[in-house]
DNA sequence: CTGGCACCTGGAGCGCGCTCCAGGTCAAGC
DNA sequence: GCTTGACCTGGAGCGCGCTCCAGGTGCCAG
């Protein structure tokens, strides 16, 4: 098990330092291992629980349904039909958010491609 | 040409009021008609252009970013090039969210696939 | 003419997700 | 042993995009 210093961590799943600690401080992120004299030392499976957290954030779940998913995983093995359920939940909102985002894209090329006809019917 | 008011108009574009007079204030909808009263009076033309912000918004362009286009917009027929410019560097950021968002989707649904297995293998 | 609801203005406030700060401590290299 | 840079804590502050509020006016149905 390899030990990261924070500035490692922060590098190596994107979040800042001040990130991670707050992360930390609002339980998003269970009690961080230290050194004698109180400095992280985050481990192999921070860095998977990171992933986690980065996968959750970049499909835009808020930060109060990520610490109910936290909770639930330090909870043991009887909550994972919950956490399942929140997953799928989640996933059926990116789902639409996928959905808009790809209609509003379509609008947005044709909007540029409309401008262009004007820019070259224009001289 | 038809007349809204400000609650059909914010029926229409999916906009809450307060927003539209948000909009309004800082630019991004310029001088909306007035009723001798003083009530704000919408036109099609300005449920085309709140579709336009709608649109933008949508896809997570900023509100700065959306002035600068509301005031190239304004300024005339010399600036089409550049509102095209601002748009395809935005279609870009579109495009690179989606595949983001795409790619922890996958994640998302392998993680929900991998607590299926664990919770049939459970009991 | 009046009641009542929609709308007006300017400005304060809010929720989110960090980010920054002051003032101090730790730890690795010379 | 000392320096120096990374790290610590608790708490304040911030940028964004609205949202709400008080106190007042407009407009239309009956």
């Amino acid at each position: 098990m390899t030990a990261y210093t924070p500035s490692e961590t922060s590098r190596r799943s994107g979040f800042s330092i001040d990130t991670l600690r707050y992360y930390e401080r609002i339980g998003l992120l269970s009690e961080v291992d230290r050194t004698p004299g109180g400095q992280r030392v985050f481990t192999d499976d921070d860095l998977g629980w990171l992933g986690m957290l980065r996968c959750l954030r970049d499909t835009g779940m808020p930060i109060n349904q990520m610490c109910r998913f936290a909770e639930l995983s330090r909870s043991g093995d009887q909550t994972i039909a919950d956490r399942v359920e929140l997953l799928r939940a989640h996933a059926e909102a990116v789902e639409e958010q996928m959905a808009l985002l790809e209609k509003q894209y379509g609008h947005l090329r044709d909007k540029i491609r409309y401008y262009e006809r004007e820019l070259s019917g224009q001289r």
